[in-house]
DNA sequence: TTAGGTGCAAATTCTTTGCACCCTG
DNA sequence: CAGGGTGCAAAGAATTTGCACCTAA
């Protein structure tokens, strides 16, 4: 199956409650709402789906405090996003078969090449979601001159 | 370097030519324009970014021509997105190691996991890029009900 | 009690569209 | 010369923000 288990969410939800206590973060209906919402999706909604669904079950929450409560857990490192963060969609001309290397600080993105990551054999659980054109491997870490910044200002 | 070589930019730029002449797809200065920038980029700029550059060689050039010719020439298979297509941020509470599926046709995106592709060896080209925290595959491809869709629109 | 959080509505930002004029084929 | 393409301005979406009221701690 692809959503998580009922153990799992409420697994989440602990973990949420522990992160918002200790970060002095006020535990509001709402809030528990649109992470339980998102911890037991197995879609990668959207703000407005999100919104959506909550609503069902809390008909007076409204579309900026999902907005403001994603981006609060996305801060406080309880979800993450898709492709690059808050960014706009990116264009690529190059049809070559490649890989990306994204800087999860400031969103730069770069090509890379390896046949051997062309040519990625996948587990079954992947197979069985659909036919498989083409596997891209993402790379995530932090790019050279955002690791200077940080170097530079940690200096004393 | 980052940036495809002169010869490889000319390439892209004799492809694109014979595509939009096969098509029946005007070559107009805008579109060489717009096309030459992407495809001399390195970076993967959004289309304010392709705007921007453009204009310095043609101030006149306005931004929504950039958007237009960007969705032609990625309608046109000469150019892709990074991400999924047209789609607005999506979310994810799965904080484990995950790699994604990812239906090209509907935007469907789900988790799979696989130990092996959790550690993978990635080549010097882009471990020099900057500090590879994780990787990630992303599988694409077509989901079931999307196949299920085509087929059954084939059907005589 | 009170600072942080919410809902509403308005403001921004990003992207698309209608239309008259222009230029490629 | 004709039909597709462009720039402009306005419309539409998506997302963020200001503010007065509310509520978790």
């Amino acid at each position: 199956m692809h959503d998580p288990s009922k153990r799992e969410v409420e697994h989440r939800m602990r973990r949420f409650e522990q992160v918002c206590r200790d970060a002095g973060i006020r535990l509001t209906p709402q809030r528990m709402q649109v992470f339980r919402e998102l911890a037991q999706a197995g879609d990668h909604p959207s703000a407005e789906m999100v919104y959506q669904r909550v609503r069902e079950r809390m008909p007076t929450v409204s579309l900026d405090t999902v907005y403001r409560t994603l981006w609060l857990l996305n801060d406080h490192e309880l979800i993450t996003t898709l492709g690059t963060s808050r960014e706009r969609t990116r264009f690529d001309a190059n049809l070559s078969r490649h890989h990306h290397f994204v800087c999860v600080r400031c969103g730069m993105t770069r090509d890379f090449y390896s046949e051997e990551l062309d040519d990625l054999k996948l587990p079954s659980s992947a197979r069985v979601l659909g036919q498989v054109v083409t596997t891209l491997v993402e790379a995530r870490g932090i790019c050279r001159e955002c690791s200077r910044k940080t170097a530079r200002s940690t200096d004393s």
